[in-house]
DNA sequence: GTCTATAGGTGGATAGAC
DNA sequence: GTCTATCCACCTATAGAC
């Protein structure tokens, strides 16, 4: 099985349509003819590019997280102030996925159904580098005294990220919840709640430090700033 | 197949078998023999209670969503001012899932692979129930002067409640960034994680209105707040 | 490289004894 | 009600012609 080597098109192809296809409905109801036949090519010839399904898959799920993760980094390099960085990364991260919908569905499906056993490494270089520029921006920020320093900037980093994932995760309760039609929501949509969620995690992180947790103790933070 | 009348414990036995392994491999990698032997039965025997694996299925989401209402209304019914009242329903949200870790999976995995078709009612019932009952503590929070009001309250409920779910869905990425064992985080951090997400909520909701957008535009309200 | 044909295995579902 | 035995469909993967 000459699984390297160059043949950029056929391969690309199958690739093609083996990512629309377990996006669409996951690894295992996605079969092998399933994919020759929306590549045009016969079942049989996927053989000779891959091992097999297992390693078909894994060759989809890496291509694709290397691809959303050049596309997510390119969003937010610029500089200026933390809260206006923080605002370009979250609405980055709506952009690109509003651009991929299919990202959502591979990488949570991938998270849930295989603890993310096919794609450690991948989603270990996603965590690595967008939670990380994440953490690093919001530390700075605290540093800088502009956002309140009594949140564990892992956990405001996930809370910040959250949304917009479960916005896309969630699809079909938050269709119901924003009565919106069976495609999903439509681009105007996306973009409002990519720019709301900028403004509430800027808005939650620029609160004044005594003033929100009237009820509660202080400090959620659990653990050193160095992550 | 007699598939009602009254026979609670082999049923049930079943039942139980089958959403341990839905929640853990999900609908197409479990099979009608691994649900059997799971369930100390003869797979055949699967048939005598339900029409088909799909029934099952269907049957084993409904009841698991009618528990984890129940679970969650209960949680969030006091009185007292909004702010508090929105505390409380999330750290209920943290509690109930840490209790429940297959609902998330369980859950989101439907949404995700069959855009919950097998339970469409169940969910539309926990978003009717779940994210209203938010949307309608913000609302009132809003109109009380308490919480800013230039948020759209449902967009507002998404980011509340997506914090806590998104815990759970990417829990390998979670786990990496918070360098925590195989097994996720440890029963403190995810209510740790809880406090934190009612904290954010909370403080993004509070944050005077004018100061948070300053590079921003205001109001990502689009629509009407009768929802 | 790409195809046809098919082996080998597994899973959902049924028939029928007890 | 519960089990044994089995059928049939379908899926992965291979062998081998072209």
């Amino acid at each position: 099985m000459p699984t390297d080597s160059a043949d950029p098109s056929r391969r690309d192809q199958i690739l093609d349509a083996a990512e629309r296809l377990f996006a669409g409905q996951g690894f295992a109801r996605t079969t092998i003819k399933q994919i020759g036949r929306a590549a045009g090519v016969n079942s049989a010839l996927l053989y000779y590019y891959f091992a097999d399904k297992d390693q078909l898959y894994r060759e989809v799920l890496q291509r694709f997280v290397a691809r959303l993760v050049a596309r997510t980094m390119s969003g937010s390099a610029g500089g200026g102030p933390p809260d206006a960085r923080l605002r370009a990364f979250v609405e980055a991260q709506a952009q690109t996925l509003a651009e991929h919908p299919d990202a959502p569905r591979l990488l949570a499906r991938e998270m849930i159904d295989y603890d993310a056993a096919h794609a450690v490494e991948q989603i270990q270089h996603l965590s690595v580098t967008g939670f990380r520029r994440l953490c690093d921006l919001i530390d700075e920020g605290q540093r800088a005294g502009i956002f309140r320093d009594d949140l564990d900037p892992r956990f405001a980093a996930i809370s910040t990220i959250a949304q917009v994932g479960w916005f896309f995760v969630a699809r079909p309760a938050v269709r119901i919840l924003l009565k919106q039609g069976p495609d999903g929501p439509s681009d105007d949509v996306i973009q409002a709640f990519g720019r709301h969620a900028a403004d509430f995690a800027v808005a939650a992180l620029t609160a004044p430090a005594g003033r929100a947790g009237a009820t509660a103790r202080r400090s959620t933070r659990a653990r050193s700033r160095t992550s």
